[in-house]
DNA sequence: CTGGCTAAACTTTTT
DNA sequence: GTTTAGCCAG
């Protein structure tokens, strides 16, 4: 290992990277790196891993859990970097080499699978979105007759997020029923029959749902063997994002180190923003006390992405926290404006806005893609799609609706998971509710037909449809069993799956042009993996993350802006950044009003967004949001503050404006308003 | 039993 | 603006 090669990483970065030292082979203590926004975290990760590789550790027996796919691969890709000027020629397939890496469930899935039979779990079974969870949820709960009217029973969605933070959390139903759900305390009993039943249906069809994979996963260590074969796979453990995994992670973490010989984890307590999916800051905290000696803890602190101004501010806001955290970010990079802190109209106003400051910038050489838009709910971004469309400017969004939960592309995913699970009830059900003349109760009475023959392949004419369905079902028979034992291989499967879905996408949707495009775009996806249940699998668990405009992806040598969430804009750096809706209702959002710990942690939301930008920074504050719900081309509106996590005593940190210049006012502005409400009073009544 | 209809309720972030 | 529960004719 030249010494060169690291000559660019700063004193604690290179502990961090060659903590263990040579013999880091044989294992290392274990380790806690905490690195702030933009403290080349990444790079130091990569350098890490290169460093454990290049001392004799086959990257094969290295687990690395990042937060997404496309964080795996860019960590592949840096590995790969980092290898090649150090060792020369062979570099590549060190990288090539790291084939565990990826996120915790999909991870979990993998080793599910290969343990399959050790555990009693059927190999083929399918994994359930988020959507399709809830489905078998509502299923159950009609079945017990838990939706008869006027007995307000949570919906299921709300039966789902409390049954996952129950598993995900390690906490007793009683417990999260009071703290985070307690409109539905009442209903106690009720639920924990209904969860039982729910696990119980799962396992009959052979589905795992997201909550599953880790579950399943940290039961699987308790069993001493097995833990232990699954632990002699990996000499190093590498986990990225560590503030935002849960006690469920965490426990299946430390039952694969449980001495912590070769962990390494990397976060930061300031960014985390996940507690919504039970993460919990506490993981990182108390990291270092679960082992004896206890974990090394190194901190980066040195910013190499942002300008001082741009931290100073963004300093300022996280200062404000509750918690006072473990650092404070600091940069070299002296000169730079402060941020701009703009106020605008409304909605209509900010879309303006930010094209024409992105496009000033696109003059001045800053390409799209260096710059970003970023807000804190997918549909805030509405009225600036509908701006960039009309001036012809690409541009990707990611987070939000995804094209995945489309009604079309899910019924083509069930069918094609109907095939590889014929158990899959959720999928069956989706399938026969296709075909007219078939509706809930035939299409329970034909799975029930077709699985009362007990395990095994069951023919499927042996189910008896309506008459009048005979004509869609025989098709639909003709369909599976092609695929079943006359299969024309992958992707091919998928588009004899679209060629059957054809006339019901015809028969169903106005718009089946569209939806017909969206397929095509499906089966060139499909392509791109291994198989059939690669497919399946790695889809539902990181599905591709942009969606873009009609038009579709743009290609990928064309210019375009990004357009993120605030929480899908995480690990990531641009240019110039921009902030929609930095006012109280969004940022907060007036959702997440309701605990201390709620606010504390839009607060850190607000935090990762300044973070991103590297050397400008605007956010935006529309004074006025229209009112939905209202007659069209009414006019009633609410005024909006700015967001509590700027108060007075940190604005001299920023840049104060209005746009447009107020001797400019368009004369639309001048129109007095003819409703008056305090947003405020709206959002506390919401909690009362 | 199905499927089309109306009325009402809800509307964040994501593996 | 969207989804869902409930009602009723065929």
């Amino acid at each position: 290992m030249s010494a060169s090669s690291f000559a660019q990483l700063n004193a604690q970065q290179r502990r961090a990277v060659e903590h263990g030292g040579a013999a880091v082979a044989k294992g290392s203590a274990p380790l806690l790196i905490i690195a702030g926004a933009g403290s080349g975290k990444t790079n130091t990760l990569a350098h890490r891993v290169a460093h454990i590789v290049m001392c004799g550790v086959d990257p094969r027996r290295i687990l690395l859990l990042t937060f997404s796919r496309r964080a795996a691969a860019e960590m592949t890709r840096r590995v790969q970097r980092v290898a090649a000027r150090t060792a020369g020629t062979q570099a590549g397939a060190l990288a090539d080499g790291l084939t565990w890496s990826g996120t915790f469930h999909a991870i979990g899935a993998r080793l599910l699978r290969t343990y399959a039979d050790q555990i009693g779990l059927n190999r083929a079974f399918t994994i359930h979105d988020r959507e399709d969870s809830a489905d078998l949820i509502n299923l159950i709960r009609h079945e017990l007759g838990l939706s008869k009217t006027g007995s307000r029973f949570p919906a299921k969605h709300t039966c789902l997020a409390i049954y996952s933070r129950v598993v995900n959390a390690e906490t007793a139903l009683g417990e999260v029923l009071g703290s985070s759900f307690p409109w539905c305390v009442a209903f106690e009993s009720e639920l924990k029959h209904l969860f039982g039943a729910y696990v119980e249906a799962k396992q009959s069809q052979n589905v795992l749902d997201y909550d599953d994979l880790l579950l399943y996963w940290a039961q699987m260590m308790r069993e001493p063997a097995i833990a232990a074969d699954v632990a002699s796979r990996f000499d190093h453990v590498l986990v990225d994002e560590y503030q935002d995994t849960n006690r469920l992670q965490a426990s299946v973490l430390l039952a694969l180190k449980p001495d912590g010989c070769g962990l390494t984890v990397v976060g930061d307590d300031a960014q985390s923003i996940y507690s919504f999916r039970s993460a919990t800051v506490r993981n990182i905290l108390e990291f270092p006390d679960q082992f004896s000696p206890r974990a090394e803890i190194i901190t980066l602190d040195q910013n190499y992405r942002s300008t001082q101004p741009i931290l100073a501010a963004a300093n300022a806001v996280i200062g404000l926290a509750a918690e006072r955290f473990t650092k404070n970010l600091w940069s070299e990079r002296r000169a730079g404006e402060r941020p701009a802190l703009v106020t605008v109209r409304d909605e209509g106003e900010q879309a303006r806005y930010v094209v024409e400051q992105v496009l000033a910038n696109r003059e001045c050489g800053n390409a799209l893609k260096a710059q970003a838009v970023l807000f804190r709910a997918s549909h805030h971004s509405g009225p600036l799609e509908i701006e960039l469309t009309r001036r012809n400017i690409p541009f990707v969004k990611f987070g939000g609706l995804k094209f995945l939960e489309a009604a079309h592309v899910k019924d083509v995913l069930a069918l094609l998971r109907f095939v590889e699970n014929p158990r899959d009830r959720v999928a069956g059900f989706r399938i026969l509710l296709l075909l007219p003349g078939i509706g809930p109760v035939s299409a329970a009475r034909i799975l029930d037909e077709l699985s009362a023959g007990g395990p095994g392949p069951t023919p499927l004419r042996i189910a008896t449809p309506p008459s009048r369905a005979a004509e869609d079902w025989s098709s639909l028979v003709d369909a599976i069993e092609e695929l079943q034992h006359a299969s024309p291989g992958w992707p091919a499967e998928l588009e004899r799956v679209c060629a059957w879905y054809d006339p019901h996408l015809e028969r169903r949707h106005e718009d089946a042009v569209v939806r017909r495009a969206d397929l095509a775009q499906l089966v060139q996806i499909a392509s791109t993996y291994a198989s059939r249940e690669r497919f399946l699998t790695e889809l539902t668990l990181d599905p591709p993350g942009a969606t873009s405009d009609e038009a579709g992806t743009p290609h990928l040598d064309e210019d375009y802006l990004i357009l993120s969430t605030i929480h899908s804009a995480k690990g990531q750096e641009w240019t110039s950044v921009f902030v929609l809706n930095a006012v109280d209702g969004c940022i907060p959002s007036d959702l997440a009003t309701g605990t201390t710990a709620e606010i504390e942690e839009e607060r850190r939301l607000l935090y990762v967004a300044m973070t991103r930008a590297k050397d400008s920074l605007h956010l935006i504050m529309p004074q006025r949001f229209y009112v939905h719900q209202q007659t069209n081309r009414g006019d009633r509106h609410l005024y909006a503050t700015r967001t509590r996590f700027i108060p007075a005593a940190i604005l001299n940190l920023f840049d104060g404006r209005s746009w447009p210049a107020a001797n400019s006012t368009p004369a639309g502005a001048q129109r007095g308003p003819t409703a008056r409400i305090d947003i405020g009073v709206r959002l506390r009544s919401m909690w009362r």
